[in-house]
DNA sequence: TACACATATGAGTATTTACACATATAGATG
DNA sequence: CATCTATATGTGTAAATACTCATATGTGTA
């Protein structure tokens, strides 16, 4: 890697970013997505959360780009765009974690 | 890279953490800071925000060790611990403006 | 010791955000 | 078309969070 300084770039878009990915429940909703494409009565079903509360938390990643929904039938699978996000996150846990072992 | 798959550990941590990063003045403190230790008035006066208000975020950096102080004479410098944040926010940076371009 | 400057903190208020309830929409199937 | 199932949405409320004001603490210097 060699990026070295953050630039204080669009920090409005990134705090945007940062607050949805933020959520406890929406972070387990992106993350139980996975790569796989899944309706929402799965996601409800395997976050154990209301269906109208994993449906208001959809709309927000719907309309920021983070999830995509496609209508297969009865049913509407919601996707992520690319591997991108999950990576990214990973690789933040792992500095944190060590973060956390340092302390 | 080689990580495809966030696997929902530690969504609380990582939700706390990056709520805490998703605060717009937050952030701006933090890339402000960069790799630099800073004084609070330094802070204060390059962020256009209020001593109190920066001393409120502060702490709270602190306290999640994002952000380390050391005394020098009158002063409070605050430092990152490393640079590891503010590249992995780089990359999310990219990442999303990819993302923006797309739609 | 007294004062000035740098920073922190407690308490109150305002704003934002998550959530639930009731209801609406849209597709499948009898 | 009527009904069932899947999902979305509007509105109200409660909880979380950012911010400000007033004040406290701590350090250097006269």
């Amino acid at each position: 890697m060699s990026i070295y300084t953050y630039r204080c770039n669009e920090v409005k878009r990134m705090s945007e970013l940062l607050k949805l990915l933020s959520e406890p429940n929406r972070l387990k909703i992106l993350c139980n997505l996975g790569l796989e494409c899944r309706p929402v009565t799965e996601i409800v079903n395997e976050t154990g959360l209301s269906q109208t509360n994993v449906s208001f938390h959809l709309r927000l990643l719907r309309e920021a780009g983070l999830v995509r929904p496609e209508r297969h039938g009865k049913f509407i699978y919601y996707c992520l765009p690319d591997a991108g996000l999950l990576e990214h996150l990973e690789h933040l846990r792992l500095w944190v974690q060590q973060l956390d072992e340092k302390r």
